[in-house]
DNA sequence: CTGTTAGCGCCTTCAT
DNA sequence: ATGAAGGCGCTAACAG
């Protein structure tokens, strides 16, 4: 079982090797009569054509690779759902890969896409720099990097503007609370901590504010980073009016803390997100935050990376920036 | 670029395919200048040894399959990424398949499976019986359940008693609230789902009530399954004193209505889930719920399917079950 | 409409 | 310590 190969059916079936793989392929004519009695014969034996034979010989796997720093932030599984119903109507299957956010995984997943000559791969790096990606694209691999692209080269790029975004919080939050403000990030590695601590810093500029005064503290994109920042702000003796978080997570783990220390929100400390991850309206107050579309993100990255591996599509890369709006709940 | 064989390395270091082939796997001693010089050949080349034809020839892939139903649902992500972390150690990359708890998908993926001639799968089906992983454990694919098992093949299982678990939860509900309670599950055809409602029946009459006189009603296991299976029970003009749901989710979504409906929980009405995602404690009242532990589930799941597929193992099934617990916090 | 055959890139006996 | 060569299963010229 699960040995049986194309020509074992083909001698079983009475006919050439050629004539069982048009009747897969449909490349060529056959008889009909042939083709039913060939598919008879395949199911009988229980005959499946190697995907593994098929590549060697194509040289195409259908298979892309999805690389996320961390899965359990779930902005990314909703990510990566739209991203594979975006190309898994045309055959392509996913590697969801995970990397904590560390470098040394993020270069070997981009090594394992050489290795395994995968069809795509769409990328959101936070330690290394989209440059990496240009062995892949000279591998002639389709890629979709998520954030900024790379010049001159056939790589695909979509992203949000957290520059912007970051700002606009911000924004808000020192219109309704006034220049008290903190920001909680991941930290300055990831681009998108930098861009939205540029956002941050840009804010309070345009409000005559100097960054300088302001609280800034790096930790993680997780709850338990939010946490960690917290408790860092406050034991510091530092208790701002509002605190704007680089992501829903990180807010979570501010919320947890406040609530702790019997803090209320937002009357004694205001609080926004961004992202706006399912649990934004699962807490109490709900969170104001960034809405970014994570499935509109996937589906966008999944449509480019679809037309690059299909050759629809062969230009130099093409860049996307998606709209993102700033939802006013209950937190701030 | 990227297509550079073991043949050109080999003709540019001025040594055999041989040699060069073994300085990669190791697989039988090479000259130390030698080995050093293919190497820098290698790289200098650009030279990634093909996965695709290492394949073909060994017939190990190094791949897994992960299928679960909703990948959007937290416990999943969080389970699927033990497995990986069980498995990737040892080279093995994952394909993290959603099957929308969709009988089609189901059999798509484990098709797929034989196809690609991956090396081990784990499965948590939702539509299909186990036995639809027979043909799949005839092809030599290792393979670990979730859930229940099947006779007599060499498969392996891995399971939380379901039905044990939800009688206790519904036993909680019932001393603490009395008889007025009701049950919000997914459907029948899922294992889970049967077992859940099982338990929720079995607790019932333990309590000797007959589970014919409790409301019990089917719909999905998501939050929005969680909206209507409430609405229905609120329209039908029921209100009963406690509701036990069948997953977190869809207590989530029992939540959404009764903050909606101004119901106060649990001074209205209690409700408990099941799982301990995330969420639990991230809503206010915090759920109680059943605290199965994804992160252990999928290591313990990874740790047999690599047992299978190193050959450590290669008995009759082994049938694992995982202890839960019952987790009071604020909403029941 | 059907068959023969040369590889796809690699590992691995068998020789030396 | 190193080579030569067959074959893993399949597709697509090329040839009827």
């Amino acid at each position: 079982m699960g040995k049986i190969t194309i020509e074992e059916v083909a001698a079983e079936a009475g006919v050439s090797v050629t004539t069982v793989s048009h009747v897969y392929s449909g490349h060529r004519p056959v008889n009909v009569e042939t083709q039913r009695h060939v598919r008879e014969v395949a199911v009988r034996l229980g005959y499946r054509p190697s995907a593994v034979a098929q590549s060697l010989r194509s040289s195409r796997t259908h298979t892309i690779m999805i690389v996320v720093p961390d899965i359990t932030n779930s902005f990314y599984p909703e990510y990566a759902r739209a991203v594979q119903d975006a190309v898994g109507g045309s055959g392509y299957h996913s590697l969801l890969c995970n990397t904590d956010a560390r470098e040394d995984e993020e270069l070997a997943f981009l090594d394992e896409a050489i290795s395994r000559r995968l069809d795509g791969v769409v990328f959101t790096g936070f330690r290394v720099p989209p440059t990496a990606l240009v062995p892949l694209e000279e591998a002639g691999i389709a890629i979709v990097n998520i954030g900024r692209s790379v010049e001159g080269k056939a790589i695909d790029s979509v992203r949000f503007d957290d520059r912007a975004a970051e700002a606009e919080a911000t924004e808000f939050v020192l219109d309704r609370y006034g220049p008290s403000v903190a920001l909680i990030y991941g930290d300055e590695s990831a681009p998108v901590g930098r861009e939205r601590r540029d956002g941050f810093e840009l804010a309070l500029r345009n409000h005559g504010i100097s960054p300088s005064a302001a609280a800034i503290v790096g930790t993680a994109f997780t709850r338990a980073g939010g946490v960690r920042g917290m408790e860092l702000l406050l034991d510091r003796g530092e208790r701002p009016r509002a605190v704007v978080c680089a992501n829903d997570l990180i807010a979570l783990g501010v919320m947890d803390v406040a609530r702790e220390r019997s803090l209320r929100i937002p009357e004694d400390i205001a609080v926004v997100g961004y992202d706006d991850i399912d649990a934004a309206t699962i807490v109490t107050p709900r969170l104001s935050t960034v809405r970014t579309d994570a499935r509109k993100l996937g589906a966008v990255a999944g449509g480019l990376l679809l037309d690059r591996m299909t050759g629809a599509i062969d230009g130099p890369g093409r860049h996307i920036t998606i709209a993102h709006e700033f939802v006013v709940r209950e937190s701030a």
